[in-house]
DNA sequence: ATTGCAGTTGCGAACTTATCGCACCTACGA
DNA sequence: TCGTAGGTGCGATAAGTTCGCAACTGCAAT
């Protein structure tokens, strides 16, 4: 576990527990967004004991102290990864279901356009539609292309 | 419901039933967002005996069939809208849960600079902060307002 | 080193949202 | 009016997440 979380965590008056360690390293080994389950997979390759409740608790902790950051990817359930220092956003393929980052200044002035019009600070945002391989294959021909996991081929890596 | 809906659901083969009725009028009605549960709570103020299993599959019909709009508005639920001519972007304030709509013209170069940037066709998105109130309570000063729902007040209507 | 205990964990049960199987029902064309 | 493929209600099931509680442990004080 890094210096860092490890102090937050202290300083605080969390208990620096081995569990938690796991789970913060499984995050940053990952580097990609993983899920609760994912997570715990992870963890018990290497300590089998370790219980799913505790992962969810662990992640709702370092959500909450603003060293893990919880990214809505689709309804069907929650993904995390480390909070970094310049936040990214992602992009989300219906098709393959593969997911794409974007940074802050390839945002165009959506950031400074929301809070100009409407008075929003927008702290993290999601897109959604299909992804440079898909829409060649699905058809660029026509904007609701083929339905679900189709030609290109399936590159999830959620 | 409306002419529209109702050819588009004949002329595919599909059956006029009371329940798809029902459900698509929910729909409408409410304007806004609303989750499966809730619309199943609105048809069955006037029909009880109808089940969620039918809006269920009901609302996977009429996604499928460009009629209804799934929106991606955060991890718990699945939330589902009328689909539009125009179709817009969705702004979920993380402090009190209300949401904003956006119009694609306000997305700033958004669209183009993604799909010139990344090849990425954009169809939909989502974006999470602070809604205009809730980042005047929760503090102008720093990033990273308050935690949860507080200050300006409760306004969810997710 | 030992101790005390509040903070943590493991485990199983409960909850929530969404899907499925199946017998019965019904919209709609013949 | 009938026949039937498509639809519905209901209960069971599945997946993801939370909760209660007894047992355990990090860590500060001794």
């Amino acid at each position: 576990m890094s210096h860092h979380a490890t102090r937050t965590l202290q300083e605080l008056g969390y208990r620096l527990t081995p569990q938690r360690t796991l789970v913060w390293d499984a995050l940053r080994e990952a580097g990609g967004h993983l899920g609760a389950e994912e997570i715990c997979a992870r963890v018990q390759t290497r300590f089998p004991n370790v219980n799913i409740s505790t992962v969810y608790r662990t992640l709702e902790l370092l959500v909450e102290l603003g060293l893990v950051r919880e990214t809505v990817l689709g309804s069907d359930r929650r993904y995390y990864e480390v909070e970094e220092e310049v936040p990214h956003h992602h992009l989300v393929c219906d098709g393959c279901g593969r997911v794409l980052h974007v940074h802050n200044e390839d945002l165009g002035g959506l950031t400074a356009g929301l809070l100009r019009n409407q008075g929003f600070r927008l702290r993290e945002m999601t897109a959604f539609g299909y992804c440079r391989e898909c829409a060649a294959a699905g058809g660029p021909h026509g904007d609701r292309a083929a339905d679900g996991a189709e030609g290109g081929g399936d590159h999830a890596h959620p």
